[in-house]
DNA sequence: TATTGTTATACTCTATAACTATA
DNA sequence: TATAGTTATAGAGTATAACAATA
């Protein structure tokens, strides 16, 4: 079988050992569980994606207005991608796309009203899911450590790479080809 | 703008308070960026979705045959999806699938060779990304600390819902009709 | 009757490339 | 030339419902 083993093989890579391992998989999973409970919160009470509900999120945090490009950062990975989410919204009322009068070039983003009233009307099921499911088993000095650990490694992740913009890439294909 | 209060309205109900909810925002923002890079590896180096390589290494890891059901628990929350993702690997050669002597209901699936040696050959390469993402900034005293909750959450969620079967739904349409 | 798995179908979502317009 | 955004298009992936076969 597959050896998941230290430096099994290679030539001096950084390697994890399996404790390392173990931890990576509990984190995704866990994430993963969380993930599909959290949308179908809000797709049952909000008719909304995560990443939807994200967008409006985040608009709603600022107060309401963003650039497109402001609005993509850290939720999509594809212009346009938010293209298409943005024109979902904006079709469902929850938000309105204008000229930006700084930069001729900018789609501003505004929520509306009924984007508003919608996140308002999805938030407490939606902590209440993350209540119950994530936070219901860890104690305070938990959270202060989760959180801790998660935003420095949030940070160095988007330290790392360029982001927002698509890096390298070679063989963009399907199922194992080359098997 | 939205009210992110506790208890922002509604009828006693277990809310978040900020530190939580900035603690929720991190976890997933860091998941999504580390996900979204392991992706990008898994595709260039093996052409595998992250679904498709969780599959493998589930095989891998158990040496071998696994049930249609037993495999998808985890992975995938419905069985069709299961079913296509199956059929997609067995095309390439990467598993196969066969009746099953103790329960002729079932299906099941068993890695060969090829996938095998597939899941050795995207693993270092994963494991790097992993380790320069993920585990980098993180000292031995928070890698046991986020293993310890970790674990915890994903057995506490685990132990939740029936899960790999479908729950409850209401609403399954589009984008606030209602708004 | 309940469970295992497949099929048909419909739909959501994402990404690439080409394109327009402004800085 | 570089950046902001849109459009067209193609493809991957998911879920529901209906179905067949076995327990």
């Amino acid at each position: 079988m597959a050896d998941f083993r230290p430096d099994a093989g290679a030539d001096g890579v950084q390697a994890l050992d399996p404790e390392q391992l173990g931890v990576y998989f509990a984190l995704m999973e866990a994430v993963s569980l969380l993930q599909h409970h959290v949308e179908q919160q809000l797709r049952t009470e909000g008719d909304l994606s995560y990443v939807q509900f994200q967008l409006l999120a985040r608009l709603a945090a600022v107060h309401g207005q963003l650039t497109m490009t402001q609005l993509a950062d850290g939720v999509v990975y594809s212009r346009s991608g938010l293209t298409y989410q943005a024109g979902l919204l904006e079709k469902a009322g929850l938000i309105t796309r204008g000229p930006s009068p700084a930069d001729e070039r900018a789609t501003l983003v505004t929520i509306t009203e009924d984007g508003l009233a919608l996140v308002g009307r999805v938030l407490p099921g939606h902590i209440q899911v993350v209540h119950r499911l994530l936070f219901e088993p860890l104690s305070d000095e938990d959270l202060r450590h989760l959180g801790d650990i998660m935003s420095r490694v949030r940070d160095h992740m988007r330290a790392q790479p360029p982001r927002s913009a698509a890096p390298r890439k070679r063989r963009p294909t399907h199922v194992a080809k080359d098997r």
